[in-house]
DNA sequence: CTGAAAGCGCTAACAT
DNA sequence: ATGTTAGCGCTTTCAG
């Protein structure tokens, strides 16, 4: 094995001090001549300064630390590649934990990333964790929450979100105008942005004189459940003598699952049943399925710019959804 | 600002000295009573042990670096999960990159890993990154290639690879088992895996009497650059009076591209033309669409692995594509 | 412009 | 079992 040169080598090498290796390679007052023996050394030594001392000496790391929940949702991803390219343009990199959706390792892996001391974190955990985060941004590192908002966020902590209850209420008004008026709910459960979309959903369905009885909201979480939550929703239609005739799913991560269970009981979409959900995917233009988008790589980016910019205070950033109507709800459509 | 405690901070106010606080935070030889005070200590300060200081005493961290083309493939999703899941298993995170296929980040963002002393580093870079991982690998950091092999790899310098020109294969064999003859191939350039499949599908063709000429294979390097692509696979068949009866598209990155292109013209799947690509991802079952899969969440357990376990010499592990046959080149139902 | 020396927060001998 | 001491590789005063 060989061993790596280190900036006392590099100097030795070149005949200078350490002060002197570290001035050129940072930029400072050196002459030239001694700047390009230098330069040479670093060649020949095939020198590569070790970023964790900088870190160390720093304070912290140059690295943005982001915890996921679920790595296989299409926003998350979006998310991660906004957040990236912010990285890219700051000479950061992106420190990157799943969770699997599993609160313990939510705290666990926030933690993680304080212990690395990570320029800033940004977190789609749930409520566990604001104890952490909180007092990371006390101790000066830049803490974003992504997808719910923070009461009382101390300076430091930001929010980034979606307007849930715009979402919720696009659906309605979307579906109403395709004249449908016995709507099913597929959610995803007790997270805020999945009872903000349901609630907005309702309020807008009441407006317009459509009820959204609490029965015709079924939760699911994993896709395994979906099957069963889409049953049931058909079955209460039946016994009601009220068919449905719209099927909501207020989360991306079920679209798969929601659609594959209408489909395999045979169920036309829009004929029988229209179909809508969250969050745009590259497959929904070639099937025709009609979403809520969130701007998720505008998110990203934002996110990464939080951290990498220190705001003072607080920020709450609320991102408006956006219909993206295709066919699945039986959409008149353009001459 | 509150200023973090330091182990120093900690050792006062336990009263005792900083080896001893070390001790019972990492394991060692001490008295109850002292341990009790020690971690009193750590909760009254709210201490967080500082990593990176403990990577530059170990000589490197514990974060395993992955640099990835192109985040947006579903191939690369799986991978990233495979290997975070082994990084989590082993108290480890994942650092990230994102290359946005261009060489010049690649080589930057292999340097950035080296500069971070990361634990090893999964990349799925071109040739043009080989000298420094080389070189990694010399100074004992696991380096594991995915998606090509490589030549004369030194000893902690390991390869993961689709076994391409068998993908390529089974193409041909499922092809001409669905009665189509006539052949068209959108692949996506000069990568050896890209070469590689063509070659495969090629040759198996030949073997049961069917050509695939020159012009029959189309690049495109964008999505932008598919419809172009198919129009001519399309306008040749024509020209020929041998029109084609199958496309096939030899990267995942473009299958979108490829069947947009394909139903935006008015063709039919299977009807007009079979259609089948590599990679299988969420939605290939709602839309029938037949595939080769790649285990890419097993490549990334694998890989993952390798730079955990650090094997001796260099380890060349080649997987096996598996076909996935649905109902977009015609196939036959069972009864 | 340059070098010596102190120190970032932590670990690991080496004594005691 | 515990404290003392010497670093890990680098940056940054502070003299010269």
């Amino acid at each position: 094995m060989v061993k790596r040169a280190t900036i006392g080598d590099v100097a030795a090498d070149a005949g200078v001090s350490t002060a002197t290796v570290s001035r050129v390679l940072n930029g400072g007052a050196v002459t030239e001549a001694a700047a390009t023996r230098v330069w040479e050394a670093v060649a020949r030594l095939e020198y590569t300064p070790n970023a964790l001392t900088k870190g160390v000496f720093a304070g912290r790391s140059s690295t943005i630390g982001v915890v996921i929940r679920d790595l296989s949702s299409p926003f998350y991803l979006d998310l991660i590649r906004g957040i990236d390219e912010v990285a890219a343009a700051n000479d950061s990199l992106v420190m990157l934990a799943n969770t699997f959706r599993r609160v313990d390792r939510e705290v666990a892996q926030v933690r993680t990333m304080d212990e690395q001391r990570v320029r800033g974190v940004i977190v789609t955990t749930g409520e566990a964790t604001d104890g952490r985060t909180r007092r990371m941004a006390e101790n000066d590192t830049p803490c974003v929450i992504v997808a719910r908002t923070v009461p009382d966020a101390p300076p430091g902590m930001h929010s980034i979100s979606l307007d849930n209850a715009e979402a919720g209420r696009l659906m309605a008004v979307h579906l109403a105008g395709c004249g449908r008026s016995s709507i099913g709910v597929v959610t995803s459960g007790r997270r805020p942005s999945q009872i903000q979309r349901t609630a907005g959903l309702r309020l807008a369905l009441a407006d317009m004189g459509l009820p959204l009885p609490k029965d015709a909201v079924t939760v699911a979480e994993t896709e395994e459940e979906v099957s069963d939550a889409v049953g049931a929703l058909l079955a209460r239609g039946r016994v009601r003598g009220e068919p449905l005739d719209a099927i909501v799913c207020t989360t991306g991560r079920l679209t798969v699952a929601v659609h594959t269970a209408l489909t395999a009981r045979g169920i036309a979409i829009p004929g029988d049943i229209a179909f809508m959900t969250m969050d745009d995917f590259p497959w929904a233009g070639a099937l025709g399925i009609t979403v809520i988008a969130q701007p998720s790589y505008q998110m990203g980016l934002r996110a990464g710019e939080l951290v990498v910019d220190r705001p003072s205070g607080s920020v709450e950033l609320v991102f408006a959804p956006a219909l993206v109507a295709r066919t699945s709800c039986g959409e008149r459509q353009k001459a």
